[in-house]
DNA sequence: CTTGACACGTGTACAGCGTACGCCTACTTT
DNA sequence: AAAGTAGGCGTACGCTGTACACGTGTCAAG
């Protein structure tokens, strides 16, 4: 795993081949699968890898300055492994670590006051920027090629729903809120809305700069009003 | 190429080969290169297409709702063709249906007066967002494994430069302006810069609706402010 | 001490991929 | 009529992921 990031740091991940990561180990390619299922697989470990080298919150500081700590940290990561958003773009199943990140970040907002619904729209917002990068988030959208993952017999949902709850509390609230709200749209979130979210709080805030004679805040040494 | 488009649209882009569309066509694979010159092409071409799909800006319309609307007409576009994001996303070379759409895109936010360097600024920070979805823009850096690209000729150079001036006038402006900025910095633009100043308009945003208490806008039929 | 399970590596094989190279045919332009 | 050109064809090469069968070594239970 850390040969295939290494190696993927290196050549690239179009580049990066269950033959040449056996090379780089030396080994012949079918070895690699007693370690993972396909190259599916192995792509999410090294995510997951990467994901892994993100910082923990900073204990004890504001919801704004965490997050903005966290998120830098993020793209630090990602900025060490190029490849990596790439890789994170074309993954599908959420693993265990990008799950525990999502979580952690969810909570930073709840930790702050925020309320499950303006949580749930922030966390849209704020996408793949949570990553040091941008993405759609909660895309669960089923993208054509992609075979819909076979349906699990209910005792296991409902274990799986234990086991959800306890490690992924957070993510839990933000799903079940957004699965049973009184709106117009009834179940699951709204993806237009979401979008629109996003989009409206950028296009406010340049309206705010604008207004306000905005030159070059660099000049002055510091970004926006933060 | 509409062909081209149909078939990704219907088994999604890792599934679309030369050879599937060379089938669809009732014809041989290498006669597709007698049109484009390989599979990198092609995908340009197709992004091409999807980016023709948007709609102009709206005439007489104030910056604000000129590029909303721009930005939810190539969401539309973007949902129309699934595979178009991650295809957009692994594109390298800028064509020019792509380059028209930024210039005009830019040419929204100059003509509702903002300043050269504000308008840097905030097409960095809606990125990708301007295509409906996100992703990083300018992204110029040398990505390993893919091969520098060959130098010109200087007075070919220069004729480049009198075509994109012509024909982009407001790209050029931005890249002018942030090329001989009075900064730290110096040459070329701060991506560090540019990602925190997106990031903080966003938590600015967020807070800004967090402190006034806001509760899900949905039920109350609108946005945020706007 | 033997036996079997298990983790891990090997070798061969196949279907699918992008595409280099050379040849052929039909149509347009002179 | 001659020549160029746009497009399609056939063959072939090296690359990819991975299915399947077959080793090995380590280790716990009989």
């Amino acid at each position: 795993m850390r040969a295939a990031v290494a190696l993927a740091d290196r050549v690239g991940i179009e580049a990066l081949s269950m033959r040449k990561l056996a090379d780089e180990l030396g080994v012949v390619p079918m070895a690699l699968y007693k370690h993972v299922a396909n190259r599916e697989e192995l792509l999410d470990g090294m995510v997951e890898a990467i994901v892994g080298e993100i910082d923990p919150p900073t204990a004890g500081a504001d919801w704004k300055s965490a997050v903005r700590g966290r998120v830098l940290s993020a793209r630090r990561a990602l900025q060490r492994h190029p490849w990596a958003r790439q890789a994170m773009e074309t993954r599908t199943t959420k693993t265990p670590a990008v799950l525990d990140y999502m979580d952690s970040f969810i909570g930073m907002f709840r930790a702050g006051g925020f309320s499950i619904d303006l949580t749930h729209h922030v966390m849209h917002a704020i996408g793949g920027r949570m990553w040091g990068f941008t993405q759609e988030l909660f895309d669960d959208a089923p993208r054509p090629g992609t075979a819909p993952r076979a349906p699990m017999p209910p005792e296991a949902q409902a274990a799986m729903m234990q086991q959800m709850a306890a490690r992924y509390p957070n993510i839990l609230a933000v799903a079940m809120a957004s699965a049973h709200e009184d709106s117009a749209v009834g179940q699951g979130c709204d993806d237009q809305f979401e979008f629109e979210f996003a989009l409206d709080t950028l296009l406010d805030g340049f309206e705010r700069l604008h207004q306000q004679g905005w030159t070059s805040a660099r000049a002055r040494g510091q970004a926006t009003g933060s």
